[in-house]
DNA sequence: TATTATATATAGGATAACAAAATACTATTT
DNA sequence: AAATAGTATTTTGTTATCCTATATATAATA
């Protein structure tokens, strides 16, 4: 499977607003998860996740919460507000709205 | 559409090549002709365009030429090199297995 | 004459993805 | 006890590229 990094600008708050709605999640749990919900293809850098995940927080779209543990580090979990539920909505719409577009270009009707 | 600008991020280049393969064309030209082949989505802006046709001449996938006309001001024709050719295909792989991914976090198989 | 459409080009600003390193704690191995 | 590996968050600096805006030029139309 070839990547390509360039592919995934534009996407990574949609995918992240998707997976905090199906489930509270902190940082390192989400690197993990999306790893192995995308079989391998996805691996998140801190320096792409953490700054994603502060800029979400700040419009709102996700709210995160220490927690603390006595056998390990705090960890800080995030879930949806209700404006990321309906950003995440607008969101799905526009995703499709640009795969049919590349598609009518990449798979023109007459070749 | 807010977030278009961010989705086209990347993508752009292969947009251009595909076009490209199918026809030689423009600059000009090619604007209207991804605006109308994706029935107005997609609208770029002489900006990114003309940029990102010198980005792909220098990387030597494509290869512009002058032709002069009599009644209109000279065109850049741009057409594919085998270079490009090649690139195409394996970006259009690449592109598959993007949403191949993206389609496993956005619509895992159990929820 | 002024505007609109055609056609190419580039400077400057904004955003975001990444590499890399810093920090810090826990668990396991040697 | 010390070293190593794994967990977990943060920040700095770099790079790429998309956009706004502007500049230039010609032909057709109002």
């Amino acid at each position: 499977m070839v990547q390509k990094r360039e592919l995934i600008k534009g996407n990574s708050d949609s995918l992240l607003l998707c997976l905090l709605a199906q489930q509270s999640m902190y940082g390192y749990q989400i690197i993990k998860e999306l790893e192995k919900r995308s079989q391998g293809y996805f691996q998140f850098k801190e320096g792409t996740l953490y700054p994603a995940l502060h800029r979400l927080e700040k419009a709102g779209l996700i709210l995160g919460k220490w927690q603390m543990l006595f056998n390990s580090r705090p960890r800080r979990y995030y879930h949806l507000t209700a404006k990321g539920h309906a950003k995440l909505s607008t969101e799905r719409a526009q995703w499709q709205d640009f795969i049919n577009a590349v598609n009518l270009i990449l798979q023109p009707a007459e070749i």
